[in-house]
DNA sequence: TCATAATGTCAAGTATTTTTTACATAAATC
DNA sequence: GATTTATGTAAAAAATACTTGACATTATGA
Protein backbone atom coordinates (compact mmCIF):
# COMPACT_ATOMS: atom_id res chain seq x y z
CA UNK A 1 0.00 0.00 0.00
CA UNK A 2 1.04 3.59 -0.63
CA UNK A 3 3.15 5.50 1.84
CA UNK A 4 1.22 8.74 1.95
CA UNK A 5 2.96 9.91 5.09
CA UNK A 6 6.24 9.92 3.23
CA UNK A 7 4.70 11.74 0.31
CA UNK A 8 3.22 14.33 2.65
CA UNK A 9 6.45 14.81 4.59
CA UNK A 10 8.36 15.29 1.36
CA UNK A 11 5.81 17.82 0.13
CA UNK A 12 6.12 19.58 3.50
CA UNK A 13 9.78 20.17 2.73
CA UNK A 14 9.02 21.20 -0.85
CA UNK A 15 11.18 18.46 -2.30
CA UNK A 16 10.61 16.52 -5.49
CA UNK A 17 11.18 12.78 -5.60
CA UNK A 18 14.37 13.54 -7.44
CA UNK A 19 15.50 16.01 -4.79
CA UNK A 20 14.89 13.48 -2.04
CA UNK A 21 16.64 10.80 -4.06
CA UNK A 22 19.73 12.93 -4.41
CA UNK A 23 19.70 13.92 -0.75
CA UNK A 24 19.46 10.29 0.32
CA UNK A 25 21.82 8.90 -2.27
CA UNK A 26 19.44 6.64 -4.17
CA UNK A 27 17.70 6.80 -7.52
CA UNK A 28 14.47 8.61 -8.18
CA UNK A 29 12.84 5.32 -9.08
CA UNK A 30 13.61 3.96 -5.65
CA UNK A 31 11.87 6.88 -3.94
CA UNK A 32 8.95 6.51 -6.31
CA UNK A 33 8.65 2.81 -5.56
CA UNK A 34 8.74 3.38 -1.81
CA UNK A 35 6.00 5.99 -1.98
CA UNK A 36 4.02 3.74 -4.24
CA UNK A 37 4.45 1.02 -1.64
CA UNK A 38 5.84 -1.43 -4.10
CA UNK A 39 8.55 -2.62 -1.84
CA UNK A 40 10.60 -3.03 1.13
CA UNK A 41 13.49 -0.61 1.51
CA UNK A 42 16.40 -1.27 3.84
CA UNK A 43 16.38 0.32 7.29
CA UNK A 44 19.39 2.46 6.48
CA UNK A 45 17.58 4.02 3.57
CA UNK A 46 14.52 4.61 5.74
CA UNK A 47 16.72 6.30 8.33
CA UNK A 48 18.35 8.48 5.66
CA UNK A 49 14.93 9.53 4.41
CA UNK A 50 13.75 10.30 7.93
CA UNK A 51 16.78 12.45 8.60
CA UNK A 52 16.28 14.50 5.46
CA UNK A 53 12.61 14.99 6.20
CA UNK A 54 12.99 15.61 9.93
CA UNK A 55 10.83 12.67 10.91
CA UNK A 56 11.36 9.43 12.81
CA UNK A 57 10.95 5.84 11.66
CA UNK A 58 7.71 5.48 13.57
CA UNK A 59 6.30 8.60 11.98
CA UNK A 60 7.01 7.52 8.43
CA UNK A 61 7.33 3.75 8.40
CA UNK A 62 5.50 2.20 11.30
CA UNK A 63 2.39 0.54 9.85
CA UNK A 64 -0.77 2.49 10.42
CA UNK A 65 -3.27 0.83 12.66
CA UNK A 66 -6.39 -0.06 10.74
CA UNK A 67 -9.05 -0.51 13.34
CA UNK B 1 27.84 -1.27 15.46
CA UNK B 2 25.99 -3.74 17.66
CA UNK B 3 22.30 -3.48 18.26
CA UNK B 4 22.21 -3.98 21.99
CA UNK B 5 18.69 -2.69 22.31
CA UNK B 6 17.49 -5.55 20.15
CA UNK B 7 19.51 -8.04 22.15
CA UNK B 8 18.08 -6.66 25.39
CA UNK B 9 14.50 -6.67 24.11
CA UNK B 10 14.87 -10.25 22.99
CA UNK B 11 16.30 -11.24 26.36
CA UNK B 12 13.38 -9.45 27.99
CA UNK B 13 11.02 -11.83 26.23
CA UNK B 14 13.24 -14.82 27.06
CA UNK B 15 13.72 -15.71 23.43
CA UNK B 16 16.81 -17.21 21.81
CA UNK B 17 18.04 -15.92 18.47
CA UNK B 18 16.60 -19.06 16.98
CA UNK B 19 13.21 -18.46 18.61
CA UNK B 20 13.09 -14.91 17.28
CA UNK B 21 14.19 -16.10 13.86
CA UNK B 22 11.34 -18.59 13.71
CA UNK B 23 8.80 -16.08 14.98
CA UNK B 24 9.86 -13.55 12.36
CA UNK B 25 10.33 -16.03 9.53
CA UNK B 26 14.02 -15.57 8.89
CA UNK B 27 17.14 -17.59 9.61
CA UNK B 28 19.02 -17.54 12.87
CA UNK B 29 22.04 -16.12 11.09
CA UNK B 30 20.03 -13.13 9.98
CA UNK B 31 19.04 -12.31 13.55
CA UNK B 32 22.61 -12.82 14.65
CA UNK B 33 23.92 -10.49 11.96
CA UNK B 34 21.40 -7.79 12.83
CA UNK B 35 22.34 -7.93 16.51
CA UNK B 36 25.97 -7.91 15.58
CA UNK B 37 25.25 -4.81 13.51
CA UNK B 38 26.83 -6.24 10.43
CA UNK B 39 24.17 -5.05 8.15
CA UNK B 40 21.14 -3.44 6.96
CA UNK B 41 17.91 -5.40 7.23
CA UNK B 42 14.79 -4.53 5.30
CA UNK B 43 12.13 -2.42 6.99
CA UNK B 44 9.60 -5.23 6.84
CA UNK B 45 11.90 -7.48 8.81
CA UNK B 46 12.50 -4.72 11.35
CA UNK B 47 8.75 -4.30 11.72
CA UNK B 48 8.27 -8.05 12.18
CA UNK B 49 10.93 -8.07 14.89
CA UNK B 50 9.37 -5.08 16.63
CA UNK B 51 5.97 -6.74 16.65
CA UNK B 52 7.29 -9.93 18.20
CA UNK B 53 9.21 -8.00 20.85
CA UNK B 54 6.51 -5.45 21.58
CA UNK B 55 8.65 -2.50 20.59
CA UNK B 56 8.54 0.19 17.93
CA UNK B 57 10.98 0.99 15.16
CA UNK B 58 12.25 4.02 17.00
CA UNK B 59 12.88 1.99 20.14
CA UNK B 60 14.93 -0.70 18.42
CA UNK B 61 16.29 0.77 15.21
CA UNK B 62 16.50 4.53 15.40
CA UNK B 63 20.20 5.37 15.74
CA UNK B 64 21.24 6.28 19.23
CA UNK B 65 22.32 9.80 19.72
CA UNK B 66 25.97 9.93 20.64
CA UNK B 67 26.38 13.26 22.29
C1' DT C 1 1.87 26.07 -28.49
C1' DC C 2 6.33 24.87 -26.69
C1' DA C 3 9.31 23.82 -23.02
C1' DT C 4 10.18 22.07 -18.69
C1' DA C 5 9.44 19.85 -14.22
C1' DA C 6 7.41 16.04 -11.73
C1' DT C 7 5.94 11.56 -11.68
C1' DG C 8 4.89 6.53 -13.26
C1' DT C 9 6.61 2.50 -15.20
C1' DC C 10 9.29 -1.12 -17.59
C1' DA C 11 13.29 -4.05 -18.60
C1' DA C 12 17.92 -5.51 -17.80
C1' DG C 13 21.77 -5.34 -15.01
C1' DT C 14 24.36 -4.83 -10.42
C1' DA C 15 24.68 -4.90 -5.45
C1' DT C 16 23.34 -6.61 -1.21
C1' DT C 17 20.26 -9.11 1.83
C1' DT C 18 19.07 -13.61 3.25
C1' DT C 19 19.28 -18.74 3.08
C1' DT C 20 21.45 -23.02 3.43
C1' DT C 21 24.92 -25.88 5.11
C1' DA C 22 28.48 -26.51 7.98
C1' DC C 23 31.69 -26.27 11.78
C1' DA C 24 33.28 -24.16 16.16
C1' DT C 25 32.97 -22.69 21.17
C1' DA C 26 30.96 -22.00 25.84
C1' DA C 27 27.51 -23.00 29.33
C1' DA C 28 24.04 -26.02 31.42
C1' DT C 29 22.26 -30.50 32.39
C1' DC C 30 22.41 -35.48 32.59
C1' DG D 1 32.40 -37.30 30.14
C1' DA D 2 28.42 -36.88 26.93
C1' DT D 3 24.49 -34.19 25.31
C1' DT D 4 21.92 -30.30 24.48
C1' DT D 5 21.23 -25.30 23.94
C1' DA D 6 22.77 -20.81 22.53
C1' DT D 7 25.74 -18.28 19.84
C1' DG D 8 29.53 -16.91 16.27
C1' DT D 9 31.12 -17.35 11.84
C1' DA D 10 32.11 -18.59 6.89
C1' DA D 11 31.22 -19.70 1.96
C1' DA D 12 28.16 -20.47 -1.91
C1' DA D 13 23.74 -19.82 -3.73
C1' DA D 14 19.11 -17.71 -3.95
C1' DA D 15 16.16 -13.82 -3.48
C1' DT D 16 15.41 -9.17 -3.84
C1' DA D 17 16.80 -4.13 -3.28
C1' DC D 18 18.45 -0.78 -6.18
C1' DT D 19 20.46 1.35 -10.62
C1' DT D 20 20.48 2.81 -15.25
C1' DG D 21 18.28 4.15 -19.30
C1' DA D 22 14.33 4.85 -21.65
C1' DC D 23 9.71 6.37 -22.75
C1' DA D 24 5.10 8.03 -21.29
C1' DT D 25 1.66 11.23 -18.96
C1' DT D 26 0.28 15.30 -16.50
C1' DA D 27 0.70 19.92 -14.96
C1' DT D 28 2.75 24.50 -15.07
C1' DG D 29 4.52 28.50 -17.10
C1' DA D 30 6.82 31.30 -20.95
Amino acid sequence: MKNLRLKAARAGKDLSQDDLAKLTGVSRQTISAIEKGDYNPTINLCIAICRVLGKTLDELFWPEENT
